[in-house]
DNA sequence: AAGTAATCGAGACGGTACGTCATGTCTTAGC
DNA sequence: GCTAAGACATGACGTACCGTCTCGATTACTT
């Protein structure tokens, strides 16, 4: 079929990483779990579905934790970007971008898998804080201090405990399969922000 | 001990279901779990570890997670009663009996696996739903309604957001490795459920 | 179905042998032999088969083999009687009459069979030769025995050598698929037996 | 010996097939058949024997029956060539060694197993006369039909029912356990073959 | 007539082997 | 030095039988 071409996809490699490579193995990784879940997230699955040798996927990736860190990673950045600006309605928006990404996005997905595993591996769950939730944190911390600063907010609690009083209800509703019930965001926010009035 | 014991360990009883390969079972999968963690909680390693063959547990259990919940749900009676007396206070101490069972007690743990394993495979997820959090959450929503109805308490959000909202972040900062800071759960209780006072 | 017996076949038993029992599994593993072939021949399938408890079986043969020994035992006598009248030609018929048995007759199949488990397992060799290949064996020698006497034959060879030789190409045709060429059986006689001209 | 192996075992190879892989599960096979019978002749235990991995067995044989093939097809070739001559005399040597063969050499127990595994499972047939039995009755006719054009024999019977009358016996013997009688072999052949004096 | 004993069906039990799958390491051969 | 391809040792998967065992019921011989 497809008229006949003699070298399918042969244009790989000489000497440097190859781009093309990397970014099959990424999206196949993503695209298995999203279309059959973690369980089907093999390497060698992967590597089939990539059309890579198992061996470039052990070149460059310790295991296939990192994959979807590399994925989680590079995607949240586009998907769901922690907000300038440092006003009430900012955090309240990105709290229900958040609700979004974790309940409909693929990337979303991701990020519930990684959760899943770090729980199954204290190794997982080492690399998984380094890269993502440890700078994401740091982030999201950042937003609240300057919305502090600013006298936009007044927390009830110290940062920390604030997001995680902010986002843990989502995270659970996403990991629960519920979605995340209306209202929940606002009064969350309304309850634990205290707005400046 | 030591003493009389007359038969050996002869009397694996016959054509009735034996309760001591039953328990050894169960012990060995809760203690597997928290000695060398999910990733080797295997059906051959339980069955090693218990002293019983592969075919026992295949024959009582369908998979590893009925075997994680069948000690998930006898455990959490005994060690996280949902209190009988409607007030604020009760469930406030409920929530720090939580607090403390999802990041210090054994079967904690298994609560947190199967959260985690939900994750990975969706029959995981219908089972773990049927089995403990459907169950869980009705005796919860009960006593709060009942607290509701005594005046003990005047929640922001209805029910179902009300126990999210207070178990979420309790689950997260579990899931997520770390302790449960200090007065997240008395604040969550003043902010969301409004005492009476 | 079929008006609700509610005794569907309960009669069986008390404190002797239940000969219904008995014949059930014996038919039973002749079945599953000439249908399935050896493979299927378990304890658990004629046990299946049979309607009856495994431990049925097992009080009674020691394994399938001494089954199969029952079968052939009882059924060859009427199947294939080794012939009173000592002549050349009733040898030559006896000859004939085998290679049907071998290659035709369901009872045939089992005595394959037990050659062939015999090879398997010296146990089984053993108690092949015991209860079956040396009875049947002493009265062929004793028929080859009363022609010589006679002056009907006179072998080139042994007894023994002579019986081996004369069935030999039989059994071999028969294991190894094929028919018994035409003219085998008589060409064998007038080679081995030399009629008495 | 002993002198300087450089590379104590490491040198599986990669991507082509291993030889010594190959050859330690031959071995295996027919030492564990001629040392502990056929019931002990397991794909796990072949695999233990040989210091190989099961998979590594199920990807080069798809049954145990084929590992057994190659080595009597392997085997036969040197321990029991069909003679070149076509001479009586080289006819009843070659029978002389058959039966020596067939009760005496480890790889002649081989040959008994596969008759008495074909004789349990159709498959095992089929690929028996596909790849050993065929191959060799196609010698032995040729062996035959020289000689018979040569006039050193001249057969009572076919080729097929001569060769089957001729090894018959031979392999019945074996198979029954007993040794070939001192004679058979001159006699069937003399009589059979009716050597053209 | 009650007690004893052997039988039967059913089926749970600790095992062993099955044949399949994924792991992570390795070697080869092509570019 | 990268790549695709894939063989290899390892070990878990879920299934099938093995032979032993204990049940609860059904009969038949004892006393």
């Amino acid at each position: 079929m497809a008229a006949a071409n003699p070298q399918p996809r042969r244009a790989h490699s000489g000497s440097r990483r190859d781009e093309a490579a990397r970014l099959a193995v990424l999206h196949a990784a993503d695209d298995l779990l999203v279309e059959h879940g973690f369980g089907a997230l093999t390497i060698e699955a992967i590597a089939r579905r990539a059309g890579v040798a198992k061996q470039t996927i052990y070149r460059w990736w310790p295991s296939k934790v990192e994959i979807l860190l590399d994925t989680l990673i590079e995607d949240t950045e586009k998907r769901l970007p922690v907000p300038d600006k440092p006003t009430a309605e900012g955090i309240r928006g990105y709290l229900r971008a958040f609700a979004r990404f974790v309940t409909r996005d693929p990337v979303g997905q991701v990020l519930l898998a990684l959760i899943a595993e770090a729980q199954h591996s204290p190794g997982t769950a080492e690399r998984f804080h380094q890269r993502y939730l440890g700078p994401r944190r740091a982030l999201e911390r950042d937003l609240l201090a300057r919305a502090t600063d600013a006298g936009e907010i007044s927390p009830r609690l110290g940062p920390d405990a604030t997001l995680d009083a902010l986002t843990g209800p989502i995270v659970y509703c996403a990991l629960t399969g519920a979605s995340v019930p209306r209202g929940l965001v606002d009064t969350l926010c309304a309850a634990l922000l205290v707005p400046a009035s």
